[in-house]
Parts: structure tokens; C-alpha cells; sequence
RNA sequence: GCGGGAAUGGCGGAAUUGGUAGACGCGCUAGAUUUAGGAUCUAGUAUCUUCGGAUGUGUGGGUUCAAGUCCCAUUUCCCGCACCA
């Protein structure tokens, strides 16, 4: 962009009007193409700044405005800094809110198609972003519910599954009865288990799904090396995945060897019974006949307890002896066998072996149903009682092995899971012996990718009675959805119900065959979408792999927390798997992370429709500007913490963009001086500014950034008069006053430079870098304490030495007061800021 | 139960990482301007005070010349996970 200036109008006002200013910008730049990056310009270090794409939900929240317009800011700062940004949008467009539109139109006889309701939307909230003010590149545009888009959700998932990476199974699965779907493990929240979209406690349905192999990269998942990520998120993640060291030991019985997992090996001799989950392949071999109809019942009553029962029983432990008995390998014991729901068919093994004696639940268990305790470990502190009769509460805790033949007199000195040398002999006994072995458990389970619904990416897949499972030819990719759809709520996916969909031909022995009905769960969506934003009309390919490799990965990525396993976890996984396929050779997506903090509510509650406490941003921008709310959200607090709104804010961040262009476009008619003392001041406070500002926008501390702002803008107030305003260096701090403010509120700042005889952009400015020199002062102000309280203020030259300055500090009379006749034990300078002196 | 985070004026929040607590903004008070209100500008604003000072960062202790910041204990609140063997 060459001149910007010729395209502005001629501009008459003298005050400060964003009505006015700010539309004009948003078509100058819109018609310049001044936000359009090329991905081809190698003069610059290139900088990739993502920022979670919507769901196109029709109007943007104020929410939006809170995650994306200080994620602009940070991108905006970067591009001033020299970096070929890109900052791409785009629409996370398929999904449930469009189809649930749908059904309930369908319901009162209306036609309304998911994909009509999902554009609108999109054409509504792309010029609501444009009051925002963003530098969004749409030229990028990303919406996942076009074809061209998931016809590589397609293909992907075809890769996936020549890779075997994809595969599908016969299982147990949480269906949410409210959303009419499966779900994912991940989208299942709390302990109430509900299902995430909509609150709905889910069930249990055995269903034939697609799964996602994400557990093959448990281990590299929990590398977080080079990224720069939130603790909170990679603790989360690194819970989630769930690894357990621990070992593998097998227990013989009469339907074959029982395989438990352990963390405590070395309590093994310890074990009196074992457990399985009434799940468990075994149960019915294991079945005596006298316990048949007995354990019959008690796996019937199980299956029926929702999740939400079996949370509710776990103070109570249920359970039923099989009639079976398995031997310990380690000591040859017979140890009866039961079934018992609190073993969970879904971790480990899906069964235990019980030691009562150092597991609370095994404990309870062994209580209830009167089973032996074995004492293993004797407790270091000799208080404790280690008795197995007296015993209240398992033993969980540091000691000697005791009762355990071989690895008597080891030491148990830690915590589970950590190196102890009592569990590093058991492990080495159960090798020589052959009973068992290391092993490591995940509680990370298979992404599970089904969904019963209509408005997502259909699943490539055809069934043929002779040849199964047949994926479709890439040639024959995009699978589309077809648009005569019925929207009954049945419970299954419409698709099933569209015969012109459903049936087809084997693409192998081209017999008749049927459509896999399901469609992807949209979080597939999003686990790969900012490769397509690098080339998003590319027809033969996902995305170039030259552009990609250039461009991968994103610098920095900012969203919101709840995604902290679902989608950052999938996506970290899909980057490893592309990767592994040959499709990109980075090993993360994602390299800084920063998330934002929700917004709520004037009464400090979350926004909603039925509190009544929802700010709308057009209105807020109609009455304020767009850079005023901008600037206020930023301004609010620290950005990851969120906050609850306040319209008095607003009205001060509007107050100070108009103090700002007061302070630069108004003249003074005050009488004072262009001194010396005055301008080095001015340029000292200029060159602070910019010197805290940097620092703040660096660690994406918006709030400080703008304080400092107001604060040089304080001290200009203070200073401006007729004389000052002709000096250059009045001039000066104008200018680094408007590039600083350009990312933050980057209409005004636009508005000002451009009357600053500037012919291109503010945004294409370079960001200030500040002068160390014109810090420095002549003197300094510091404290002088007397035994730490502080007494008295003293000016000193700044390159007074330690002495001259105790020296003037005890010159002050409050202090001499503070310190007459009595005897000074120690003097503490530290240069810059105060003096200490201690007196008896 | 396990894991993580937080607690500072009337409010949102600052604090150079051990060095003058309360930056900046909101609100409030007074004044200027205005017929009035709003807007704007100026000054003030942690608490108590005998105007010398004293107290003050959830609570109790400790280290230090000096603690919002470090250590020990404790309370409350928020978030994540949860019968995970």
C-alpha cells in the first residue's frame, strides 16, 4: 500500500469522533488490502499468529471480542516489529446449534437447511468483526463445512486408516440421549458426567464406532520440550494421559492366566483376593455353578447403574465371589476371586489383584466381606499401628517389606509411582520367575470419532457384505452430504434415513453396498485447520507442503481454556500423526500458548440470556467506538484471569483516547516553558513509555501497557503549553504516542498519524525502540528509612557514590531526629532506591 | 481424595522479582465552567490519629537491616481430575 493518505476523505473535525474515523479506516484498509499477507515475502522473518476460530453462532459476544481483539493487538505489535505476519479467521462451521436449528424448523413444518442457517450466520458475524477493527486476513478464509474443506477431513482420515491410525470396534460408549450422539471421552465433563454442549448427564450404549489411535503417542504427548505453554495446560494434559510405571503380573487360574496391573508390585505377597470388573472375558468361565445365578445378577444390576449410581455407591463397595480361585504366583497361595464394579473393565487389565492391607478400596472391600488383611510393610513410625486386626485404614506409606519372602527387609521409602527400591526388587523377582513383568498403563483412552448426526463430515467409508469395510478412492473425495434432508429427531443420523445417500455400489466388486452413516466428530475439524489457512483453495492437496513448511508451526496460538485437553490435545496428536504419514516434519502445532480468561457479566456472574446480563458489542460500539471497547477489554486486568464487565470502565477508556487526541491534535493556549528541565522530562517519560510498553506487549500484558500509556499521557496534560507544542521533541512523543497506541486502538491511531503527514499506514510503521540515555536523570528521589521505617525523602545527584549519599540522607533533619544520640549499628544504601539506618 | 491456582483500598487491579505497598482506571469529595444536568478541566482520595505519628497485602509464626514477595503452619475461595489399581 502506497498512499494511504489520498484515499482518506477530507476530514473536517477537530474532535474526536469514532463514528466517523473508524469506518472510514475499515474500508481504507479493506480496499488497500493492507492486512492480506504474502506468504511468498521472504524480506521478513515470518510470524504465524493464530487465534481460535469461531463457531458461527450468528452474533459475536462480547466474548469474542474479549479473545480475539487483544490476540489482534499481540499479532499487530509483532507485524510493527518487523515479522511478515499472518493472522488468519476462518469458521469452525459444522456442529450441532445449526442442525438443532434445523429439527426444531422442521418441527413447526418450516424448511430451514443447516448450511443456509450456517452461511447467514457467517456473513453476520464477518461484518461485526469489521467494527472490531482486526487485521484478520480473510483473503485465508477457512470455513469447514464447505466441501473442498472436509473432503480432506476425508482424505485424512483415509490416510489414517492405510496407516493404522483409524479402526473401529465394538464397544461400550458414552451417548448423550440429549444430543442423540456418542461423544468422545473428552467431551464427557465432571463428575456428574455430562456431556459438554449441553449439560445432559450421558449413558452407556454398545455401539461399532471409528477410534482415533491417539493413544499410540501417549508418551510423546507428554513431552512438552520447546513449547512455551501454560503450566495449567500441560498439567492438564499431562493428567489426562495418565501414565502409571508400574507392573504387569499374572495370576493363574482356571479359564488362563489373569493379568493385573500394579503400581505396587512389591505388595504382592500381600494380595489375599482378586478382582475383576464384571466386564472381564473371564467372569463366565470363572462362574462356579453354585455362584451362577448369583454373579448373573449382580453383572445384570451392575450394567444397569448408570455412572452416575456407581459414583454415588463408591463409599460402599459392591460385590460377588465368583466361586473360583486363582493362584499368586509369588507365594503359590489360592486367593478367591470376585467381581466387584468398582474395577473398571476401561483401565489396566480390568482386573486387580486386592491388597487389602496397603489400597483403601481393596481395605473396605476385604472389611465388608470379611477377607484376609496381610500386613507387607512395617511403618517407620513405630506409633502406627500395623496389625492387620486393629486396622482402621489401609497402611499407604513409607516402611520396611515385611511377610514377602524375597524382598523382605527392602525399603518402601516414596511415594507411588516413584523410584523405591522395595518395587524395583518385586519387579526384578516377578522377571526371574517369569510371573510378571514392568509395564506402564495410560488412562488416555482412543479418540472416538462417530457421531450420529447430519451436520458434520460424512465418514468415507463403504460396507460390502464381501469385501467389509472399503474406504472411498481419494478420486472419488469429497463424500458430500446431500442437501434433501429430513430433520427428524430419530436418535440415529438422518443420513441413515436418505436412501440416495445411503446405498451404493462396493468400489472393490462394485456389488451393492451401504454408506457409513455417521458423520466426524467437528473436532477433526479443528485439528488441522490452520495448515488450510496456508493455502485454503488448494484442490489437489490439503495444503502445499512448500507454504507449510515455510509457515509451520504457528509462533503463538491464544484461546480459550476449555480447550486445554479437548482440542489442543487432538490437535498436538494430529501434528504427530501427519507427521508420521510424511504429510509435515513439525512435531508440535503450537509453539507459545496463551489463553484468555472469561468474560462476565456487570454482576460478576457468567454472561447469559436468562440472567439478563449480556453486553451486546454493537451496541457497545455504536455508543463508545470500536476502539474504546478494545482498549477497555484489554485494559481490564491481566488477560488470562477474564473478569466482569463494567460500563464505567468503558467510559474511561473512551475518555482517554479523547484526552490522547487532545493531547496531539489541540493546541494549547496555556503560558509555559520549552526549557531544558521540561523537554528532558517529556522525552524521559516518552522513552519510559516505550521501554515498559515493549515489555508489557512482549509478555502479553495489555492492562500495564495501557496504565503506562495513560500515565505518559498524564504527563504530557501536565506538561503541554504554547511553547512546548512547537518543539520538536513535542512532536516526538506524538508520534511514539501513536505508534504505541496503533495495536491497541488502531483506528485512532491511524486517524493521528495520518495528520501527522504520514502517507502509509501506522500499522506498517516500525515499532519504537527507546533511548537508555534519555532515561537517565539527573537526580534521584529516595527513601531514607530508619530501622526499615521510612523517615524522609532525599534528592540526589543519580552518580552520587554510597557515601555522598548516607551523607545527605543523615543531613536531613527528620532523620538526624530519628537517630540523635543513639548508636548506629548499620547503614544500608542501595543506590537508585533508598537508605537504611539502624539504630540500637 | 489427588493435582493446580488465588487471597492487596469502596471496586478492577499495579508493584522493577527481597528495597518507598496501593501505579493506572472506576467510584467518591471539593472547586472551576454551565441557567441546570451532562460533558470537560483542577485538586484530593488505604485506615486510624492527640497531626508528632501509628497501623496496613486472608490468619498465626519465622528468616532478614528490609517481606505483598522467601520458609513453616493454617483458613477461605476458584479450576481440573476422580473407585485409574
Amino acid at each position: 500500500m502506497s498512499d494511504i493518505k489520498e484515499q482518506a476523505t477530507a476530514f473536517e473535525s477537530s474532535k474526536y469522533n469514532p463514528h466517523e474515523i473508524e469506518p472510514k479506516w475499515q474500508t481504507i484498509w479493506q480496499d488497500s488490502k493492507l492486512y492480506e499477507t504474502d506468504l511468498y515475502d521472504d524480506s521478513k522473518p515470518k510470524y504465524y499468529f493464530l487465534t481460535m476460530y469461531p463457531y458461527p453462532s450468528g452474533d459475536l459476544h462480547v466474548g469474542h471480542w474479549y479473545a480475539e481483539a487483544p490476540a489482534d493487538a499481540a499479532a499487530r505489535y509483532k507485524r510493527m516489529q518487523g515479522y511478515n505476519v499472518l493472522f488468519p479467521m476462518g469458521f469452525d462451521a459444522f456442529g450441532l446449534p445449526a442442525e438443532n436449528a434445523a429439527v426444531k424448523a422442521a418441527k413447526r413444518g418450516e424448511n430451514v437447511h443447516p448450511a443456509t442457517l450456517t452461511y447467514q450466520q457467517i456473513e453476520s458475524m464477518k461484518k461485526q468483526f469489521v467494527q472490531m477493527g482486526a487485521m484478520f486476513d480473510w483473503s485465508k478464509e477457512v470455513v469447514t463445512c464447505d466441501p473442498e474443506y472436509y473432503k480432506w477431513n476425508q482424505w485424512l482420515f483415509i490416510q489414517f486408516l492405510k496407516k493404522g491410525l483409524a479402526y473401529k470396534k465394538y464397544s461400550p460408549v458414552d451417548w448423550c440421549p440429549s444430543c442423540n450422539t456418542t461423544l468422545a471421552r473428552e467431551q464427557v465433563i465432571g463428575e456428574e458426567r455430562v456431556c459438554d454442549r449441553c449439560g445432559t448427564p450421558v449413558i452407556k450404549k454398545d455401539l461399532n464406532q471409528w477410534y482415533f489411535k491417539i493413544t499410540d503417542y501417549a508418551d510423546e504427548l507428554l513431552e512438552f520440550e520447546g513449547l512455551d505453554w501454560p503450566d495449567k495446560v500441560r498439567i492438564m494434559q499431562t493428567n489426562w494421559i495418565g501414565r502409571s510405571e508400574g507392573a504387569e503380573i499374572d495370576f493363574k487360574s482356571a479359564a488362563g492366566d489373569i493379568t493385573v496391573f500394579t503400581t505396587r508390585p512389591d505388595t504382592v505377597w500381600g494380595a489375599t483376593f482378586m478382582v475383576l470388573a464384571p466386564e472381564h472375558p473371564y467372569v463366565a468361565e470363572l462362574t462356579t455353578s453354585e455362584q451362577k445365578a448369583d454373579v448373573e445378577a449382580y453383572i445384570e444390576q451392575a450394567s444397569r447403574k448408570t455412572e452416575i449410581d456407581r459414583q454415588a455407591d463408591s463409599k460402599d463397595k459392591t460385590g460377588i465371589f465368583t466361586g473360583s480361585y486363582a493362584t499368586n504366583p509369588v507365594n503359590g497361595a489360592q486367593i478367591p476371586i470376585w467381581i466387584a464394579d468398582y474395577v473398571l473393565m476401561g483401565y489396566g487389565t480390568g482386573a486387580i489383584m486386592a491388597v487389602p492391607y496397603g489400597d483403601q478400596r481393596d481395605f473396605e472391600f476385604a472389611k465388608k466381606f470379611e477377607l484376609d488383611i496381610i500386613a507387607v510393610i512395617k511403618p517407620e513410625d513405630e506409633a502406627i499401628v500395623y496389625d492387620p486386626t486393629e486396622m482402621t485404614e489401609a497402611y499407604i506409606g513409607a516402611g520396611t517389606v515385611i511377610n514377602s519372602g524375597p524382598i523382605d527387609g527392602t525399603v518402601c521409602n516414596e511415594e507411588k509411582g516413584k523410584a523405591n527400591p522395595s518395587i524395583a526388587a518385586a519387579i526384578d523377582w516377578l522377571d526371574n520367575n517369569k510371573a510378571g513383568r514392568s509395564a506402564v498403563t495410560y488412562r488416555l483412552r482412543d479418540w472416538l470419532i462417530s457421531r450420529q448426526r447430519y451436520w458434520g463430515t460424512p465418514i468415507p467409508v463403504i460396507y460390502c457384505d464381501d469385501c467389509g469395510a472399503v474406504p472411498v478412492p481419494e478420486d472419488q473425495l469429497p463424500v458430500e452430504l446431500p442437501t434433501d434432508i429430513e430433520f427428524m429427531p430419530t436418535g440415529e443420523s438422518p443420513l441413515k434415513l436418505h436412501e440416495g445417500f445411503l446405498n451404493t455400489t462396493c468400489p472393490t466388486c462394485a456389488k451393492p453396498a451401504t454408506r457409513d452413516t455417521d458423520t466426524m466428530d467437528t473436532f477433526m475439524d479443528s485439528s488441522w485447520y490452520w495448515f488450510r489457512y496456508l493455502s485454503p483453495d488448494m484442490e489437489d492437496a490439503p495444503f502445499d507442503k512448500e507454504l507449510a513448511s515455510k509457515w509451520l508451526p504457528v509462533e503463538q496460538y491464544t484461546g480459550g481454556i476449555e480447550h486445554a485437553i479437548l482440542h489442543l490435545l487432538y490437535s498436538r496428536f494430529f501434528t504427530k500423526a501427519m507427521r508420521d504419514i510424511g504429510l509435515t516434519t513439525v512435531n508440535e502445532p503450537f509453539m507459545k500458548l496463551r489463553n484468555q480468561g472469561m468474560i462476565l457479566g456487570e454482576d460478576n456472574e457468567k454472561m447469559s440470556k436468562s440472567r439478563g446480563n449480556v453486553v451486546n458489542p454493537d451496541s457497545l460500539v455504536s455508543e463508545y467506538g470500536g476502539d474504546a471497547v478494545r482498549t477497555y477489554l484489554m485494559f481490564i486486568g491481566p488477560w488470562d484471569q477474564g473478569g466482569p464487565w463494567n460500563t464505567k470502565g468503558v467510559e474511561g477508556t473512551v475518555r482517554f483516547l479523547n484526552r490522547t487526541w487532545n493531547a496531539i491534535i489541540e493546541d494549547s493556549d496555556k503560558d509555559g516553558s520549552d526549557d531544558e528541565a521540561t523537554i528532558k522530562e517529556l522525552r524521559r517519560a516518552t522513552h519510559y513509555a516505550v521501554k515498559e510498553v515493549t515489555e508489557d506487549l512482549d509478555n502479553f500484558q495489555f492492562n500495564t501497557a495501557i496504565a503506562e500509556l495513560m500515565t505518559l499521557l498524564n504527563v504530557m496534560t501536565k506538561l503541554k503549553n504554547k511553547a512546548l507544542v512547537k518543539t520538536v521533541e513535542w512532536q516526538e512523543t506524538c508520534k511514539l504516542v501513536t505508534l504505541m497506541l496503533a495495536p491497541i486502538a488502531p483506528h485512532i491511531s491511524e486517524e493521528l498519524w495520518s495528520r501527522m503527514d504520514n502517507s502509509s499506514s501506522v500499522h506498517i510503521a516500525e515499532w519504537p525502540s527507546y533511548d537508555e540515555s534519555a532515561l537517565v536523570q539527573d537526580t534521584i528521589n529516595m527513601a531514607v528509612q530508619v530501622n526499615g521505617k521510612v523517615r524522609a525523602q532525599i534528592e540526589v545527584p543519580s552518580e552520587a557514590s554510597k557515601e555522598e549519599i548516607l551523607e545527605i540522607a543523615k543531613a536531613e533533619e527528620n532523620i538526624a531526629k530519628h537517630f540523635d544520640g543513639k548508636e548506629i549499628k548499620r547503614e544500608i544504601v542501595v543506590p537508585g532506591k533508598l537508605v537504611n539506618i539502624v539504630v540500637a
